[in-house]
DNA sequence: CACCCCGGTACCCGCAACGAAACCGGCGCT
DNA sequence: AGCGCCGGTTTCGTTGCGGGTACCGGGGTG
């Protein structure tokens, strides 16, 4: 699989202010970093790079509870452990994606309204 | 408007599960509560029985600030406080309705393999 | 021998959300 | 006068998620 487009999560992205949340704070990222095949545990860490190594495994152990995700580990040399998507993760793409999509129309909309209210507190100046 | 159908919040209800969430805690319930026309505070309460008053006031102001909804105060006696859904709330609702449906299909799935992981711990026996 | 990489684990902490309980102010009812 | 309702606000906890840092164990590598 040559190009494998892992999504870029940067921390500054407003996706951080999305009004919804799949499970955990990372769930969904990791989600979206695995819908095209299986990832290790470092190549999750590239594009998730505001999330710790103990998050991220803390995130990772929850998912695989819940039938997320699949862990196989390789005990070759240097260790080798893959994460992938189960049935059950993958039926939560369409999830995101709908999600996506209201946030690519509407979520400027919300962070309109949210700067109008921040920045003029009250109508009736001092 | 005689049946109106305010849905019913169980704070039993495996709806606690959910592996997603709109905003707050309770933005999704209060969105759901508001889908058949507006409501008043108390109103939201009953509905709602474990969220306080407090909770639900901070709920309520802050998507009032990203404009959920609307606050229509009316100074009559006993004073009466109204909240509806402003279109942009209301474009959450397909979203919602996407995320019962996940819930419908495929949430006895993620509990089971919850419970089944929680049950066993290791399959290696002491 | 010393060091690094991989995939973690253990421990501790801070903050924000969540929550229980009390209070409030204007009015109506009795 | 006393009580209750409505729609909150205030105060004071508590909890728990998320995060930071340090450490680990085994093998390859210089």
């Amino acid at each position: 699989m040559p190009p494998a487009p892992l999504p870029d999560f940067d921390p500054m992205c407003p996706t951080s202010a999305l009004p919804f949340q799949i499970g955990d704070k990372w769930t969904g990222m990791v989600i979206l970093c695995l819908e095209h095949g299986p990832r290790r545990f470092t190549e999750l860490q590239t594009p998730l790079r505001a999330v710790t190594a103990k998050v991220l495994t803390e995130t990772l152990r929850a998912m695989e509870r819940d039938g997320l995700v699949s862990r196989t580990s390789y005990p070759e040399n240097p260790p080798r452990v893959e994460y992938a998507l189960t049935p059950l993760g993958r039926s939560l793409l369409d999830l995101i994606a709908a999600a996506r999509t209201w946030s690519r129309e509407h979520l400027p909309t919300l962070l309109a309204a949210r700067a109008a209210a921040t920045d003029t507190p009250p109508p009736e100046a001092p």
